[in-house]
DNA sequence: TTAACTTAGTGTGTAGGTTACACCTTTGCA
DNA sequence: TGCAAAGGTGTAACCTACACACTAAGTTAA
């Protein structure tokens, strides 16, 4: 490290961030999953202008300068869907030259989990329309979305196996069906009923509440709720 | 995505590289581990300059503009210290504002394992110096480089759990005897010697050489090889 | 009121994998 | 030749993961 160029005021009004060496631009994008209608599904948004127009991207944007990058993450989400307060990942960063056809941009990407109950999206300022749409049935996607949409992915199917993160797509309270629901979503297989509540109930994250919901005509079910909200535990 | 800034010709000639909006720097950080004198080292480099002078640091530096991060990342630990061709991989990303004093920088940090024989470090153009010190007894580190080798130290250790990425820490040919050392050293434990020994055969990755290893007043090891050197498997 | 339907909820046996554990083998050197 | 020092090997106990089928409790409709 020895760069001391730092930003001046430069001559020219357009272009007054001037360094004396080349600076990538920074963005964060988030690749924000959740449960709907019995299939994990994944929030984009469509973009407005060139490059990539009409194509569909990760919420996302730059890096302000004095901007924590969670910050950043979290900022352009909620500003661009309405969306607060959620489990948060760093999950990689993606700066291949030419990833973004207008100037170098290198782009923190985060992985996060909300359950729907959470969630109202609304197409915030900068976005033409915010969507959600099935993992396995995607629209075409703007730079190399599609590529850490597949790391997301793959890193949310392989983090099951030694964590509670599935949790996160729970709201508040939940049953152990819609808990079991979940995981079967996410794995895309039936899990045996029994062999899944002993394991849930051994993990020690959970609590009964004590109450009972009745949906539907059968024998209500127990209610349950998370230990500690907004902390995932590790099994392994 | 709104910025459609890029670099353009400045009037300052000491900072001809001019944006719209102000852009942080990045760099790259590789913390590089290998065993020696059956402790786990990692390299470090000491700072010729302001800030953290006489501090060390993690062989790093600026991505160039045209750059892919691994390959600055490699870069860098080559020119910084003749290392080359090793194991690399992205550890995550570190961008609190504040964390160099000069400007914002953020680091894509990276993880690096090699095998002693591997490595003939000398001090290369940019440093004052580079040397090994055992991950139990760092000096005083430069920015958050504290904090990136704890992560990093965190992810090598957890990784054992579900994958050969240790093997990365061992020469062309090696003895179940010198993998066990590895393995000890990385856990700081000690390990049953049969049960590791089943294990290691049962991976299939390695393989026995047919030749034996004479050294010092004891029975000959076998000498084993990786089946497939530069790629580790994953267990789980 | 009762029978049929629907989901909630429960236990046991088995297979496979992980752990604990001790002795003989082969070499070099004194 | 015998001693020191690391190399190399098998088995039993335990524990975890998995397969598997019935009863419980409520709703609805005949």
């Amino acid at each position: 490290m020895t760069d001391n160029s730092h930003t001046s005021a430069g001559a020219d009004p357009e272009q007054p961030y001037c360094y004396r060496y080349p600076h990538p631009a920074v963005t964060t994008d988030v690749a924000l999953f959740t449960i709907r209608d019995d299939s994990l599904q994944l929030l984009l948004i469509e973009r407005g202008q060139a490059p990539c127009q009409g194509c569909w991207a990760l919420p996302g944007g730059f890096v302000d300068i004095d901007e924590d990058l969670p910050d950043c993450a979290a900022r352009e989400l909620a500003e661009e869907t309405g969306v607060e307060n959620l489990y948060l990942e760093q999950l990689g960063t993606f700066g291949k030259p030419g990833r973004d056809p207008r100037e170098r941009v290198i782009s923190v990407a985060y992985l996060a989990l909300a359950p729907e109950s959470k969630l109202s999206v609304r197409a915030g300022d900068d976005a033409a329309a915010a969507a959600w749409f099935p993992v396995k049935a995607l629209p075409p996607l703007a730079f190399d979305h599609d590529e850490i949409i597949a790391v997301a992915h793959r890193r949310l199917v392989a983090k099951l196996d030694y964590s509670t993160i599935a949790f996160q797509l729970l709201p508040e309270t939940f049953t152990l069906s819609e808990l079991q629901q979940v995981y079967e979503t996410l794995v895309d297989a039936e899990i045996d009923k029994r062999n899944f509540r002993k394991w849930a109930q051994a993990l020690e994250v959970i609590e009964d509440t004590g109450e009972l919901r009745r949906r539907g005509s059968h024998r209500p079910a127990r209610v349950y709720r998370l230990l500690d909200r907004e902390r995932i535990a590790f099994l392994k």
